[in-house]
DNA sequence: AACTAAGTTTCAAATAATGAAACTAGTTAA
DNA sequence: TTAACTAGTTTCATTATTTGAAACTTAGTT
């Protein structure tokens, strides 16, 4: 749970989140109506947000929205903390070759956040799905991801799970997906029987560090039409070299630190 | 000017920028000669922002680098805020027609950045560009944009930019950019003509509401191997088609706001 | 063992955040 | 026209948080 004992910062933090969450521009009452604030203390939090352009106010119809800044320094992130840059071309030869969706993926906070995307099929790219969150515990890539983790992070991801059920074969309890985690672990894939989408399968493999620790995840995506789970298996191999070449470029990406004798 | 007298938040999101604008993963002793706070404080803010998931930190390394969780604030402000959902389809058909780069931008802050690319040449996409961050006095999309800002806001804009010379034709001054920017008004269309970038030109258009604010602009970009400044001007009805279009869609964008009677 | 550099914790003083209530402006109802 | 209501903004004494110098802890040198 992200901690709420972070003072000012922490509340500011939360009442940005909580702009973001609604999915539109909203007004400040709509704000007030949803938070723990009082009035003036959301105002000014809103306030401070605007001027530091965290959050962009529409002075025509009077609502706030998540703000250009953030655009900034979502780059700044995607660029030096996101496997993207370096998966970037390894992505592009294993979608061309697989022909199919190709998902590169990170765990925020128990939630699969999608760093990058290829497309086989349509010959044009979505518009950027970066950024994009989806359930940790009904996705191929947040499973294989909360598999390689340490037990005691991997209880707290539990507990963060809705387990919402989606479909028939959606896990709706931690006791169940934990058995499969442990599969994962065995195989070192897993994948996605059409737990979040009636019809969507998915084949994933974590990306490791020496050390066993999931840096992120690549998934192929394919539907019930198209092919089935086993069809998917059979990837594994090619999906394999491109994970560890991930994995690879990562451990030697960071140059070392320059030594300052100022 | 980021304003700095927004209490304890603004100098928390002042150590994000700096964390974000070393662009790689940094060590607090780095953070800390090039920070304004004492040490305990700055390690405090630090702190904060990495339990927030603003700042990721690197156990191994001991570095800290801009967090996931901006990823996914930037995910909704590109969704409700930016231009891009609206957009996408029409610069799509527009990259398609002109068979070369198209850009759409936006304002920050007098800075310019872009929100989305078509890059007609190249099968494969660059890997997302937005956030990326430029400069207003010597681009196309930028010009454009300041050229409509109401004399207000534009004095502010032009003390904001360095007027650094990139190339021969780079505006050195703000008293020359002004000229061009009247010029600008006057035609409803500007040009890059190889000022950030030697033989790299550009035509851009802004996206005007009803007021005449420009919500943001879109340039053709080229080389002047390809083509030439009367190439690109030839294009104009072609991408104002494509402004206007954004325009009218952006004017009908927002649902009504639904009224609460709780 | 002594020295150095990087990172972390402490605690009284200084400062900033808090929120109830008052106020303003715009809108609807009587 | 006046009254009542709603949304947004400001005030200010109280309260809680931030501040930062200095002390402390590692861990790496010499």
């Amino acid at each position: 749970m992200t901690a709420s004992g972070d003072g000012t910062v922490g509340k500011a933090l939360e009442v940005l989140d909580q702009v973001a969450s609604h999915g539109r521009p909203v007004r400040f009452s709509e704000l007030l109506s949803g938070s723990r604030f009082p009035k003036a203390t959301l105002y000014r939090f809103v306030q401070t947000l605007t001027n530091q352009g965290m959050l962009a106010f529409d002075p025509d119809r009077g609502t706030y929205a998540p703000g250009m800044r953030l655009l900034r320094l979502a780059h700044a992130a995607w660029q030096t903390a996101s496997l993207a840059p370096i998966a970037t071309s390894y992505l592009d030869s294993l979608s061309m070759d697989v022909g199919a969706t190709v998902h590169l993926a990170q765990l925020d906070n128990a939630q699969v956040i999608y760093i990058d995307k290829r497309n086989a099929d349509d010959p044009v790219q979505m518009y950027s799905q970066s950024g994009k969150v989806g359930p940790a515990y009904c996705t191929g890539v947040g499973k294989v991801m909360i598999a390689y983790l340490p037990e005691v992070d991997l209880g707290d991801a539990l507990n963060q799970q809705s387990f919402h059920r989606f479909t028939a074969t959606t896990h709706t309890s931690a006791a169940s997906l934990r058995t499969e985690l442990a599969d994962i672990r065995a195989n070192g894939y897993g994948f996605d029987r059409e737990e979040h989408e009636p019809g969507i399968i998915c084949i994933a493999l974590p990306i490791l560090t020496e050390t066993n620790r999931a840096l992120g995840a690549i998934s192929v995506t394919s539907t019930t039409t198209r092919t089935n789970l086993a069809g998917l298996e059979s990837l594994v191999p090619r999906i394999r070299t491109t994970a560890e070449a991930i994995a690879e470029d990562a451990s030697s990406w960071y140059f070392p630190i320059p030594v300052r004798s100022s």
